[in-house]
DNA sequence: ACAAGAATTGAACCACTATTCAATCCTTCG
DNA sequence: CGAAGGATTGAATAGTGGTTCAATTCTTGT
């Protein structure tokens, strides 16, 4: 028994890694998922191709952890800010000044974790991703509705269906690279009346 | 000069290309759009594979000639559904009762036309189609503000909302095969409000 | 220093499937 | 009928890009 990996060592297959994941964001910031190929992401990295392998079994579990990552990402600041609002209207513009201020600040990433055709087995990353940020509108909602600030509704369907309204909302503006300046007020106007909050 | 191409023969020409589309629907609708491979579409039409490539340059002229048509159905359904309506209320349940009851019809095709991953050039026209539905209803909701029906907004943004809402809440069933029964009367409830009709 | 074994390399490999094309079959018309 | 040209065939081709692996380099403990 000649040789045991050691702590130095497993540091930095750990600093690889991560610098694996985190070219392949930097790739998709820049050129979406299209332009992130297995040798691209590599290059970036600073390693061969083929050592992408000795991290990730595939492509698609790569990206997986790659979406996972800027997901979290984008419903920890969502949350955040939400979070430090105690209404239920002021919850709900935080969300969206959130969600689409960051959107309109990375459009390429945002565009590629909201709609851009991805690998299928990543495409399910994708709904984990609108399943959080539903989950925590339903929080918000289910809260609201107790304490009297909403109408009756179901939590979960309000939720989802905000995430899509919010998200297709943000597809012809990240398209175009620019929003027209009524876009996000109107958008929490839209959200305000769809949950019934009072005027 | 001892040929030119007759009537008889530019009928069979146009059946075949119509065969094509029809059998590339009927694969979509049982398999999704994975299941589309030019040769699974060739052998449904009762033709050879390379014969698909005297009728269409290239696969994504043909999918995009069969989601346009595809999605041409739905939006005529929902608009002739909706068009039946007086009131904004009635409008919008025509459009979401007409949308959610065809998708939950066809759910492996409603997935394929709203969320599957496509070749992005096939993915240009899924925007197309979720437009013309947001056209239509962009129109009811200005009509529905001119008649006082309701408040002030804008009715692109309010139709584009709606169209993503309605396609986010469909996506979870679609995939479950089955929508919940109050799905429907939720989503329809929930439009209400965000559109602002007075109850 | 050296042997054992792990990590890394990157060019070769492979799977997949859209697309092509030479050969063949059909249709038209003199 | 026969020649001209179009339509059809389907096996071969080709482009793409993920994945592998023999060779090499690096680490470790004796």
């Amino acid at each position: 028994m000649a040789y045991r990996s050691t702590d130095r060592v497993k540091a930095r297959l750990s600093a690889s890694r991560q610098r694996i994941v985190t070219a392949a964001l930097e790739i998709m910031a820049q050129h979406g998922y299209a332009g992130c190929s297995v040798a691209a992401v590599a290059e970036r990295a600073g390693i061969a191709t083929g050592s992408v392998y000795s991290h990730f079994p595939t492509k698609a579990d790569l990206f997986a952890e790659v979406f996972r990552i800027a997901s979290q990402r984008e419903v920890d600041a969502v949350s955040r800010a939400a979070g430090l609002e105690g209404t239920m209207a002021a919850r709900i513009t935080a969300v969206i000044e959130t969600f689409a201020g960051r959107a309109l600040q990375s459009p390429r990433l945002a565009y590629a974790l909201l709609a851009e055709p991805v690998d299928p087995a990543v495409d399910a990353e994708r709904l984990v991703f609108r399943r959080a940020y539903a989950h925590i509108i339903a929080g918000y909602v289910a809260d609201g509705i107790a304490r009297g600030e909403l109408p009756a509704q179901d939590p979960d369907l309000t939720a989802t269906a905000l995430v899509g309204a919010f998200a297709e909302a943000m597809v012809g503006p990240l398209a175009a690279g620019v929003a027209g300046p009524d876009t996000i007020p109107n958008l929490i106007a839209f959200a305000h009346r769809a949950l019934g909050v009072s005027p």
